[in-house]
DNA sequence: CGATCAATTGAGAATCGTTGTCAAAGTGGT
DNA sequence: ACCACTTTGACAACGATTCTCAATTGATCG
């Protein structure tokens, strides 16, 4: 038997969540790891209900958001503006997805970022963010 | 044209439809004469019904994606995928939103247009588009 | 162990943006 | 004016996402 012992007290006075690791939660989490492209959550979803671990969808949903929250998941949507989520590794890049199947590579584009920011740097626009997702139909799909 | 740009033929072969001139779709049309930053559908719905010509919100749906489709109004998604509408110039454009007034400058990127399409290509895939918007703080914000 | 208490869950209701339906009204061409 | 075809709008239908809230679970402490 395992006795976590937690030092004391760690509770950082305000708004951080314990968030706890729940059956449903490491479910979502280990359906993430299953899978290389962008799913909706609704999908994701159907594949824990299949599973031996059903899950609530808006369980889903909230898990999938803090994982988003907590950046160990990338989330964008389609163009019918549709949520679709993934599990993203450390870097800063960006996706080439397939409309119909899915099917995700990443990419970088050094220039690009430079481009971004000297362009809102150009206008005096801080704290530059930026969003770019490549969509096309792949070879497989078309 | 929009920031999504597509290089593909949407409407095939199949005529243009006439697209006739009527009273509600010139007032939706001088309604996006009449600002400058994105609104959302019903932003828009919400105007024209205070004015002397109200036009029913599917009307105002179906003309902002027929403006959308003809390349006269710029759509892009909000983070929480929701459309806005805003009437664009004539050339691909990208634009450059500050997070906190919405204030928009357009801007273009003829290198960042043929890098997603060499991306593309490179990996076989077809029909691209892309999408690309920076945000960030404008200086009147900061 | 058992009580306690807050975090968590899930089923369904509620939102919300958007699209579909269809009868009624409008438009253009003849 | 007549006809064939658009277009419109009120409202229903939809799909994605969030909210509600009672029931459950997990961690902690005595």
């Amino acid at each position: 038997m395992t006795s976590t012992e937690k030092t004391s007290t760690e509770k950082t006075s305000t708004e951080r969540t314990p968030l706890r690791p729940t059956r449903q939660r490491t479910a979502v989490v280990e359906a993430m790891a299953s899978f290389d492209d962008f799913r909706s959550a609704q999908d994701i979803h159907d594949l824990l209900g299949r599973g031996a671990t059903p899950v609530g969808l808006a369980t889903v949903y909230r898990t999938l958001n803090a994982l988003v929250e907590a950046g160990e998941v990338d989330m964008l949507r389609t163009e019918d503006g549709e949520a679709i989520y993934r599990r993203c590794s450390e870097t800063h890049h960006h996706h080439l997805v397939c409309r119909s199947c899915g099917a995700t590579i990443e990419v970088e584009g050094p220039a690009v970022e430079r481009w971004t920011r000297s362009i809102a740097a150009e206008h005096g626009y801080a704290d530059v963010s930026h969003t770019l997702e490549i969509f096309g139909t792949c070879r497989r799909c078309s």
